[in-house]
DNA sequence: GATGCTCTTGGGAGCGCTCCCAGATGAGGC
DNA sequence: GCCTCATCTGGGAGCGCTCCCAAGAGCATC
């Protein structure tokens, strides 16, 4: 009676292990090995157990082997940034693209949160245990933030995207990925001198961030001084840093942005004020963004890798609960310098 | 022995619904339809299992109840877009972060899925039954994109955001949410038209989406003519379509780009063309991202409300899960105008 | 042929929960 | 006092899976 069917929805009951089994003509136990990778099961059974989830469909169910193992097989992304500034920028694209590329390899899931008010903070907090995730993947740069201890302190799997900054409890054992933004400065600063520049400015980033501080760092071994104004690494506040500096020092020859947004404000200042770029000013961002290929001249740009870093933070993250020592728990990757226009 | 602990780790094995109806005196019927609200239930019972759930901090097994319920509290939320571009654009961070914010008000939990080669969409395509989530939520513009079809085949809740394509099948059931397109590029041209502005150009988007077909649409039917050129929503093709326009009519005295980013890169052709905004031209974009405040001149823009769609979205979503017929299928969100600087 | 080993196997037990049925309780009507 | 009905309650059954134990099979050794 019963024609041709999708195999996917075989009357509403999907079929169970022990369905599979039967018809593999073994125990529910052998079966159970094949799917979960036993070596401890002849090629003979092997054959028959996995034609027969083959001819049946066979997909297990997640919650009964949940329920036995006691893992959730998810994984917490918490993107904790205050306002939605943040999120739009290409640096989180990128990781967040690098991590959901990463972990659609896997069996695990991926539980978004993106946290933004103090309140959004607390739930998620209250949510990040093991009952509900086997590990947290957490991008949050700020000092203040409470996330991270707490979910370490839980003994939960965690790996951060951006390095804590040093004052933060537990920094030394806080498993991370970041890029090398000591180095990024450095190389900046390096290339700008190289260009015969020497009133060479510093568009910095947020001082109560990791990446805010080493890149300013890096920065200034390289060229000293202290013509530098602080921003929060958003474009507006790129611009006002520009103003500042440039009433400052009108006669600049470089600047060093801290972040592309923050170089693309400092370029519309610029203009504005009637230098030409790079002839008079040589501006030099941090990012790499695709975006900075379309500004007016191209923006040369230090690239930090963020769908590198996705990746490597669910590889990390992965070693972690796999129990597997032979991880590193820290990784920082490489940054190079992006020549476009702008310097 | 034991000093004070975090109750949410007390000596590794969680109390149990039978923990609970053991402390309160009463039987785990009675308990769990204190858990899950019955109504059937005597005040003095709900007072006891509601105090030994707060004392033992009874947390309810989802593996255990997924399990039984044959539901996974699970909803999925697909960006499927080619290439990274857009995920970084302002659009999707809104609707992202309005997603998140209404499913945090729930129990459901929000399986992110970022499908950008064709692998991983046969992957998503593949992960997306009622074994792995209740229901989906979609961000995919493209008539091509067979997910959504697919998705509706199965029977699992969807909502789209993003009016489907007239041309895609289906087309009329299709749950989804959606600005009013067609009246914000009415409103745009419109207000160009009282602003006296006479030779109005258009930078549309892409004519493969919903989105680039209505507010040309809306455009058109107060302005008519053919003063238009296509982009696909991103800066670049922005300033191609302008550098386009301007040849076809130096004489232009506005332009309306139908996205922020569209408008950036007019804004920046037309500056190197010597035109002054608005004086000499003015501009409307179509978005009204953060962004554009802090652009010279900052630009004034159809606003959608990207983060209330996103909790449309969600709610639509929860609407289906619940069988309420009540819920409508299809919302479109209003735009407004949002004067800057620009026009 | 008995013994000891390894490799493989089947299936009982039980994870924590909800569903549902049968029973207890109490109020109300005869 | 007895019956009926509605309300509330306890606990058995069972969801689909993995874990683990005991036992069978096959082989080499004594």
């Amino acid at each position: 009676m019963s024609r041709l069917r999708d195999t996917s929805d075989m009357n509403d009951s999907r079929p169970t292990i022990e369905t599979v089994a039967a018809r593999a003509g073994v125990g529910r136990g052998t079966a159970s090995r094949v799917v979960n990778g036993s070596s401890q099961v002849s090629p003979a059974a092997r054959a028959a157990v996995l034609k027969a989830i083959d001819e049946l469909g066979y997909v297990p169910n997640r919650a009964a082997r949940n329920l036995v193992t006691r893992r959730t097989d998810c994984v917490a992304l918490v993107i904790s940034e205050p306002g939605d500034r943040l999120f739009s920028e290409p640096y989180f694209a990128g990781i967040v693209r690098g991590i959901s590329s990463a972990m659609a390899q896997t069996q695990l899931q991926l539980w978004l949160s993106m946290v933004s008010s103090s309140s959004e903070r607390e739930r998620t907090g209250r949510f990040l245990t093991r009952e509900h995730v086997d590990g947290v993947l957490m991008l949050s740069q700020h000092a203040d933030d409470p996330l991270p201890a707490q979910v370490r302190a839980r003994g939960l799997p965690l790996v951060l995207c951006g390095q804590p900054l040093a004052a933060s409890p537990d920094v030394g054992e806080m498993p991370f990925v970041d890029a090398d933004n000591a180095t990024g400065g450095r190389q900046a600063a390096q290339y700008l001198l190289e260009l015969g520049r020497r009133r060479i400015a510093c568009v910095a980033g947020p001082q109560d961030m990791a990446a805010g501080v080493a890149r300013l760092e890096g920065f200034r071994e390289v060229v000293g001084g202290d013509l530098v104004e602080y921003g929060d690494f958003s474009e507006e506040s790129g611009a006002k840093a520009m103003t500042a500096l440039l009433e400052r020092e009108p006669e600049l020859d470089a600047v060093f942005a801290a972040s592309d947004p923050m170089a693309f404000g400092a370029m519309r200042v610029l203009k504005a004020a009637g230098r030409r770029i790079p002839e008079d000013v040589a501006v030099v961002g941090f990012d790499g963004s695709p975006g900075g290929r379309h500004t007016d001249p191209p923006l040369t740009s230090v690239f930090q890798p963020t769908e590198e870093m996705g990746r490597e933070m669910t590889r990390l993250l992965l070693g972690q609960l796999a129990g597997d020592q032979a991880t590193e728990s820290q990784v920082i990757l490489e940054t190079r310098l992006e020549l476009r226009g702008s310097a």
